[in-house]
DNA sequence: CTGGACCCTCACGCAACGTAAGAGTGTAGC
DNA sequence: GCTACACTCTTACGTTGCGTGAGGGTCCAG
């Protein structure tokens, strides 16, 4: 009927150990326990299993993830395909390895100098990691979010992206100005209430955490130094400003 | 010219601290230091972090990573390109943790029972991590099986599968009997021998180490299972005790 | 000079188990 | 019934690789 721990280790390649120590913590319980203590998994905790593995694979401390299934509102379904979009993008971090080791090697039967960016090209974890967390670290924000915006047209888009497009446009024009100038903590307070209206209600700690993307995420790093070299350190730094200057 | 921590940090996509400790173990360490102290990393610093963060990722620990990348033949070229292919190999799994999440999926729409073994498929790092530690932890074996089959013909490599076989054939067919029975451990020593003879000087421990396989790689197990059901388990017991009386 | 970004060292603490010890349980074979 | 082996339990110390914070120095633009 059930399985007692090592079928269940070798089943899900985790070892009895961690076993014990999800029982232990609370994680997941075996079903059952025999007369004599064996403990007795059924497929309700198998199931409960996978999920803690799948977020797990995705960085998930063990807290964390038994918050999250604890959730009244967890949809396992809906779990499963964001871990499929997650993982694919985990994918598509393997084979920017694989590539950066393929240039790598080219470059050393050439004898040429590759660029040492290329070198580390994959290793960066921070993009897929905070991706993971925007989805269910703060998941009442994700799910407002989506809530919102999910009867937007394609204008009511357009006119949200010209809106942000807007407010960056300021602050580049800004952007010789200190960061705490007061028209800089004005119009990053504008970003700061777009977000909150437009998608979720955003705190300041969030927040923060969005202006701290914008050096520590080559995406967000990009986009802004698109706009002006420089933009992406001195956004940060006013988003630190503003942040700093709204708790006191 | 050189970098200092913080930019060598986002560019690794690794944290400050980080850098400190790799420093602080000998791992990676700043080509110099200026007169106040700050960290100045060096093109070659960077090369080795790639090399520290690639073994990172194929699962060595930092003390494993130091030890290998200070053998005298250690050979830069020769480690991308096992990166390269085990990385594809990741790549594979991550494959397949997909396939599972998508099988799941299609279960739950259609209320069929889905196999409990398909959950976890992907999740099973040992083939990964034991087919890394092959390849770099046992080095030495490795790469004198490399140079003593690098010479073997098809026709000698057919003669060695045979030989193979055949031994396993003859355990399968002794596997009504103890694991510790001495006909058993007999024909396991021919086993032991075969590898010793044509690929590498395994010692027990070793030997050992691929008796265990038989069961917690499911590509060896179902090799075995094949021959006849309950294989696995029997060779693996039978190498453990052939093990356990080799010592005494 | 000031302020902010960057840097240093030191050091306590933590997450997630790994490992081992000591002891009980289940079962097949003799 | 006994024995041996595989499996199980609980307890508990230890490990690895940093995260975090404290306290203080350095660099550079305004």
């Amino acid at each position: 009927m059930g399985h007692t721990v090592k079928a269940v280790a070798q089943l899900a390649g985790v070892t009895i150990r961690t076993l014990h120590h999800y029982d232990a913590i609370g994680l997941v319980r075996p079903g059952e326990r025999t007369e004599s203590g064996y403990r007795v998994y059924g497929r309700r905790d198998l199931e409960r299993l996978q999920q803690v593995l799948f977020f797990k694979e995705l960085g998930f401390g063990l807290a964390e993830i038994k918050e999250i299934l604890e959730r009244p509102d967890f949809d396992r379904r809906q779990a499963l395909l964001d871990h499929r979009e997650l993982l694919t993008h985990r994918k598509d971090r393997i084979e920017r390895l694989i590539k950066a080791v393929e240039q790598t090697l080219e470059s050393m039967e050439e004898g040429t100098m590759l660029e040492e960016s290329v070198w580390f090209d994959g290793f960066d974890h921070s993009r897929y990691e905070e991706e993971a967390r925007q989805r269910w670290g703060h998941t009442d924000a994700y799910r407002e979010s989506r809530e919102r915006t999910a009867a937007y047209t394609e204008a009511d888009w357009s006119g949200v992206a010209a809106e942000q497009t807007g407010i960056l446009k300021e602050i580049a024009a800004l952007a010789d100005r200190r960061p705490d100038d007061p028209d800089v903590l004005q119009t990053i307070g504008r970003m700061h209430s777009l977000i909150s209206e437009r998608f979720y209600a955003c705190s300041v700690e969030m927040f923060r955490g969005i202006g701290e993307l914008a050096v520590t995420d080559s995406r967000f790093t990009a986009t802004y130094e698109k706009l002006r070299p420089g933009l992406a350190a001195f956004y940060a730094s006013a988003v630190r400003a503003y942040c700093d200057r709204s708790q006191t």
